[in-house]
DNA sequence: CTGAAAGTTTAGGTGCACCTAAATATCGCG
DNA sequence: CGCGATATTTAGGTGCACCTAAACTTTCAG
């Protein structure tokens, strides 16, 4: 009853995180870095359970010293949990890039079976797949992986729904999360490292035609939405977007 | 109060198991093939659980159809038991050989890492892995690997510990439970596929001298307990056991 | 064939991660 | 500015997989 050491809250050491706390602390991180705060209920969306389980979550994650939460209005990570956060995003990242460019998989099939490895996979598994790759800074769909300190660089927000007709775009990001979305994409050759212009655009929330290489495609803007581009780069020369460097 | 369709208890149907399922399947299983039947308390050291937990658990397993459990007397696997631990098996060496053979995995390190991931991975990225290495048939321990339909032939349990002074056997199998014994064994050269010849055995239990391709080296009784062997092949051809067929 | 040791099961409890229903807080609109 | 809609938290409960302690069987040695 005099020395006290460590007192009693763990503040956020060592012990391993379960896979429903990486899924939280994942989820917070995407919604922070997408729209800047986390609300109790979208987070509850995100990993499809009712908002009282994520009040219960979120009050030990904030006990433990992965998040700060103001009772009634969000969280927000603090660095140990960002930093968490981005390790579960590497592997996931990482892991999508080796099921589709070792074994084989189709891009629109990575993320479901990432989604659980995730959580199992140890260090070492994941930087030997990494090396296997290059050490590749973008996953299948785009998405930078977080290097093994903890650091991404986010790509900016312009979508394929803000470019102006006809200016050249590279393709550089869609989400991983809906198979059926990545398969027509694939169909009409838009994939991260993509060259893509929109020909026109229909008047009130109308399809977008786009050039795609010689092929021209519609897309819905629902769609048009959810793809990212960033402005050509000026010289002719690379399209390779998924090796180091 | 009239049709009552499925009744009760829902008997072996197509939930997935949990990991800790898998697990105690998985040890029965082994345990049965071993040693012939397996006891509660023997479930519960080599899952490192307490006994009364494993009774617990039997109970479920019992009513779900994976085994038959005679209290005080052990349990036995019933055929959809037997399936689910084999499925998890097959996983388990796939995992091993894809680790060592693909990823550059130590030996001695592959089984840590297929432990958990043989919870997380699906059908398809075993088949898939198991396609890339050409459908073995044994994993780097040398235990035989079941085919995806559930079978598989436990080898003979003849040690270097039984085996007589002068014959040349080849070896077969070593658990792959103990990092430090394999690589005790990497060290001396005896693996999966090499012959193997005893030249001596000291009394009461003292070390064995074994000639391995041209070296000579010394094992103690326990080591060589651990060691499986069967007869070398009488051609003097081949010394592959990783492949199919 | 009895009685203690060894093995097993029951009883009662823990923490995690979820749930529903009910209470409470915040926000936006008229 | 109050009041209802919406968001959030509290309260109380579930199942899984584990635990310890205590009660019970079985076994085997004398």
């Amino acid at each position: 009853m005099a020395v006290k050491k460590t007192a009693t809250a763990t503040p956020a050491d060592k012990a391993p995180l379960t896979a429903p706390v990486e899924d939280y602390l994942k989820a917070i991180y995407e919604l922070e870095t997408r729209q800047g705060n986390a609300a109790t209920s979208e987070v509850a969306d995100a990993l499809e359970v009712a908002p009282a389980s994520v009040t219960g979550m979120v009050r030990r994650l904030a006990a433990q010293g992965y998040l700060d939460h103001v009772p009634y209005h969000g969280v927000q990570l603090t660095d140990a949990g960002r930093r968490a956060a981005l390790k579960t995003i590497r592997r996931h990242r990482v892991l999508e890039s080796y099921l589709s460019g070792v074994l084989g998989y189709p891009w629109d099939r990575v993320h479901d079976e990432a989604e659980q490895l995730e959580h199992a996979a140890s260090d070492e598994l994941i930087e030997r797949m990494a090396a296997a790759l290059g050490h590749p800074t973008v996953d299948p769909h785009g998405a930078p992986i977080p290097t093994a300190d903890g650091t991404v660089d986010e790509p900016m927000r312009r979508t394929l729904a803000d470019l102006p007709i006809g200016e050249r775009a590279r393709m550089v990001l869609v989400s991983d999360r809906d198979p059926s979305l990545l398969r027509y994409l694939a169909e009409i050759g838009l994939q991260p490292g993509i060259d893509v212009t929109v020909l026109a655009r229909a008047p009130f929330d109308g399809p977008l035609t786009l050039r795609i290489g010689a092929t021209e495609s519609m897309v819905g803007p629902r769609l048009a939405e959810q793809v990212l581009v960033a402005a050509a780069p000026t010289s002719a020369v690379s399209r390779d977007t998924s090796r180091k460097r």
